[in-house]
RNA sequence: GCCAGGGUGGCGAAAUUGGCAGACGCGCCAGACUUAGGAUCUGGUGGAGAAAUCCUUAGGGGUUCGAGUCCCCUCCCUGGCACCA
């Protein structure tokens, strides 16, 4: 059986040009003051989510922002402009670590193994990065970095004065390692058995591993925090300055969770203790007829009666052995036990009981709450449950009902404020609370610290020793810190993080020891578009002059556009914002924000419609895809499928179309000769283009411009097509059109492009050098506009005939047109036109 | 439950400010070339109807001369949050 023939050369060209590029260097691009660089351009820089690069390969839908990001830094460079577009390895994490424990092979094997793997199918696609650039997180000279970063945190704190981060050097208290941005602490952590590791909050789906799906337990245990709650006010306000999706800031928003209210304090009868809650309700002060508090409350030793004590005792064990996945099920009956004691309700005077539940968390607000009954749904449910009386103080606006009412309204029942708005009624309140020193304004953050060690081995080690019980930072001469090497990388069990095995490497003299835990594998990511502007620099983690140049311009975030998943959308961009904004304070970067303008790609599904997965068996290998019908087949498939940011599902029969598109636009300039040898087409002529064929070049210009800088390259593609479907079958094709037609192309296809024009100037010298050497061309407006325009005619709304007309007629010549149009007139006869509606150049549209 | 984004032919999808619904591609149908066609080229292709014509953007209502687009209600899908006081 002979094999199948391809449309066209792809399996040819396609490596040629992949080498050239490659031989040339031709996408490196300089740093200011390195040779070469060129200071009369501004800058774009263009970046890609760098992957983890795991053993399984890529998958389609790594390639989706890439082929989109390439494309635009391709454009960009054609537009004239310094296009930094580097690619690299977020490459510490789990499955490296959890194969090393399989086979003992050490993570850094498996990940240069991998690396290789995942760059030489990106090469196969034909992407335009900056090899030269390439960073890998594992890498010592790149985590030394990392290091010195967390070392700048630890030695900062954050100083409310100024709202901003400062030199640990000038904090005034005498501790400064309760203020430190990292710090110890010991928490309540998301402890997983199944990995022997702590996950941070975000880490943990419904009750979960977000890796691998274990079961979290809540445990106490030193860790590393990182104080990120410290920026919750700049991370949420500094967000409205940024280009990114309405939806992500809102994520971001609703993750930082501010919430605005007081904090009150409720002396406990017959006791000097008194409890603090937080409240966003405090108009409602006076319905409030009991006080709960988290089961792990430090007050509830204090308070609890003699003959409550076993119950309570009992409650907190049982509560203490739930998993989180329990504790949180919306679905159970609200559970509680009274503590005995009673509290004054500054309000009212009124002494309400005091009880201990586990629908109050421990670790929001103060870890207590007045139990408003009739506004609040789950202390109306407590209250019923536990028959506990209900106060009506909000009365709503309309005929709702007021008992279970948790909007605004207006006070009632509340002799300090009654027929106040909630708002004037919240004011009042707040005042007078403040005034008599038991109460004040208060904001709140959902946002948590930052828990910042893993029980790991495959991370950076922290530079951190420990003496006589307290730490200190190594110099930072001492960096990079490089984990030992271990026989086992199992973890211990215990909690005990891996390192601990390596005796030697954790002894650092006499009396002090290192750190064993490592850093998150956030870490890494938190800073690497800094490291790309400056790869190399083994002084600085980024070079003064390469960090203004690529990080600069006009608005707060220094990358230009950044391309990635949804999945990102709080945990990584969250960070590296905040690592961001301590660089900035510290005085180390430029730029408040490191990403201006975010775009996310949607998930590509399988053939089924379902999202891709191994147990599906629905995974697309862009390998196969590429063998069958080329690199420049595939990218140009993937931005056409839909819209760049929608969910969408792949097909392999869309691949051939865009192939059977390509293999047109081939044969458009190629012919195949008597030998059976592809050859330049006699067609292609130095003819002057008709108007038909300027117009639909320039709009083509037109449209692919547009498209590009607005993401919809799927309709650019579309565009490409009807320009190559009107030149296909014409005798003559004007070397001129199908030069500017190749260069549009070539972001999208460039190996068909490079090859098509390299064949162009074998017999033509109009043009010089490589298509990537072009620039972008530009539409001419006249030649785009018509001489007649296609008028509809409509009669109440229905289109009922079209007729030509030339460009520029009034609107009054429109009207009596349609008038006498004699489907209109059949149609009009006998009526009264009783309005006519012109919309010029478009429509007339009479009213019968 | 709350928040966000969606729902347009057999399929992926187009559609400035409200102004010709279905561009482009897939699939399908017909024709041409051909020993051959799973290659290529040409034409057709939302539904109903012989046709005039009517119907059609999840469903219902509204605003408007005119609605895929704006407003209200309902249903469905996807993602996020989820006892946050």
């Amino acid at each position: 059986m002979s094999e199948r023939r391809k449309p066209y050369p792809f399996d040819e060209f396609e490596p040629k040009w992949q080498a050239i590029w490659q031989e040339r260097q031709l996408f490196h691009v300089p740093n200011p003051g390195e040779k070469g660089f060129d200071h009369s351009k501004s800058k774009f820089y263009v970046l890609d989510m760098f992957p983890y690069p795991s053993g399984a390969g890529l998958h389609v839908g790594h390639p989706e922002g890439y082929t989109a990001t390439d494309i635009i830094a391709r454009y960009k460079r054609m537009r004239g402009l310094n296009v930094l577009h580097p690619m690299g390895w977020d490459a510490f994490g789990l499955p490296a670590e959890q194969y090393a424990i399989k086979s003992g092979q050490h993570p850094a094997i498996t990940t240069r193994e991998n690396v290789a793997k995942f760059k030489n199918q990106l090469k196969r696609i034909g992407f335009s990065y900056d090899w030269q650039r390439e960073i890998n997180t594992t890498d010592p000279r790149y985590y030394k970095w990392t290091q010195w970063i967390f070392l700048q945190i630890y030695n900062s704190w954050f100083n409310p004065a100024t709202n901003k981060a400062e030199p640990i050097s000038t904090y005034r208290g005498k501790n400064p390692d309760e203020v430190r941005l990292a710090y110890v602490a010991d928490v309540p952590v998301n402890w997983c058995p199944e990995l022997g590791t702590v996950l941070a909050n975000e880490e943990v789906v419904d009750g979960k591993s977000e890796v691998g799906g274990f079961p979290v337990v809540r445990r106490p245990m030193r860790q590393w925090m990182l104080r990120i709650t410290a920026y919750a006010e700049r991370l949420l306000d500094e967000l409205d300055g940024l280009d990114w999706p309405q939806g992500i800031k809102l994520l971001q928003r609703n993750w930082i969770g501010k919430s605005e209210g007081a904090e009150i304090d409720f002396k406990i009868d017959k006791s000097d203790q008194k409890i603090r809650v937080f409240t966003t309700r405090p108009d409602t002060l006076y319905g409030g007829t009991f006080l709960v508090l988290a089961p792990e409350h430090s007050l509830v030793d204090l308070i609890v009666t003699e003959e409550q004590w076993p119950a309570v005792r009992e409650y907190r064990e049982r509560t203490a052995r739930k998993s989180e996945l329990e504790r949180v099920d919306l679905s159970k009956d609200k559970t509680g036990v009274f503590t005995g004691a009673y509290a004054i309700n500054p309000a009212n005077n009124k002494n309400i009981p005091i009880w201990i539940a586990d629908y109050v968390l421990i670790g929001y607000g103060t870890g207590a709450i007045g139990g408003v009954p009739a506004h609040d749904e789950r202390d109306l449910e407590f209250a019923k449950k536990f028959d506990l009386p209900v106060v009506i103080v909000v009365q709503p606006a309309g005929n709702e009902p007021a008992m279970g009412f948790i909007g605004e309204g207006v006070a009632v029942n509340s002799p300090m404020i009654d027929g106040l708005t909630s708002a004037d009624a919240k004011r009042k309140i707040t005042a007078w609370l403040e005034e008599r020193g038991q109460g004040k304004r208060a904001i709140n953050y959902k946002l948590r610290d930052w828990l910042f060690s893993r029980q790991r081995y495959w991370g950076e080690p922290f530079p951190i020793i420990w003496e006589d019980g307290s730490h200190r930072s190594l110099d930072e001469s001492e960096l990079p810190l490089v984990p030992p090497p271990l026989e086992d990388y199992k973890p211990i069990g215990t909690g005990e993080p891996p390192l601990s095995k390596a005796k030697d490497w954790i002894r650092y003299s006499e009396k002090a020891t290192r750190e064993t835990n490592v850093m998150p594998q956030w870490a890494g990511s938190c800073w690497y578009y800094l490291r790309f502007c400056d790869p190399n620099n083994d002084q600085r983690f980024v070079g003064e002059q390469a960090e203004h140049y690529w990080m600069g311009g006009v608005k707060p975030g220094g990358v230009d556009l950044y391309v990635g998943g949804t999945e990102h959308a709080v945990l990584h961009l969250l960070y590296a914002r905040f690592w961001q904004k301590v660089l900035f304070d510290r005085g180390y970067v430029s730029k408040p924000e490191p990403f201006q303008r975010l775009v996310n790609q949607g998930i590509i599904l399988g053939e089924d419609n379902q999202k891709m997965s191994k147990s599906r068996g629905n995974i697309v290998n862009p390998d196969d895809v590429i063998d069958l019908y080329g690199a420049d087949a595939f990218r140009c498939y993937e931005m056409f499928m839909g819209p760049f940011e929608q969910m969408k599902p792949w097909s392999m029969r869309g691949v051939e179309g865009v192939s059977r598109f390509l293999a047109r636009v081939w044969r458009l300039l190629m012919a195949e000769n008597q030998r059976g040898d592809w050859e330049l087409s006699a067609k292609i002529k130095e003819t002057d283009a008709s108007k038909p064929q300027q117009k639909i070049t320039h709009a083509a210009i037109k449209k692919v411009t547009e498209d590009v800088e607005s993401f919809s390259f799927n309709t650019a593609i579309s565009q490409m097509m009807i320009f190559v479907n009107a030149f296909t079958g014409a005798e003559a094709i004007p070397l001129s059109s199908i030069r500017v037609f190749l260069i549009l192309l070539s972001p999208f296809a460039p190996h068909i492009a490079s090859e098509l024009w390299e064949t162009l100037n074998g017999k033509f010298t109009d043009a010089r050098g490589d298509i990537t050497q072009q620039s972008w061309p530009v539409y001419d407006q006249q030649l785009l506009a018509e001489e007649e325009v296609e008028i509809v005619l409509q009669i109440n709304g229905k289109v009922r005939d079209r007729m030509k007309l030339p460009i520029g007629i009034t609107n009054e010549e429109m009207k009596s047109a349609a008038l006498v149009n004699p489907k209109i007139q059949e149609r009009i006869a006998g009526k009264t036109v009783r309005k006519v509606i012109v919309v010029p150049q478009k429509l007339v549209n009479l009213v019968v």
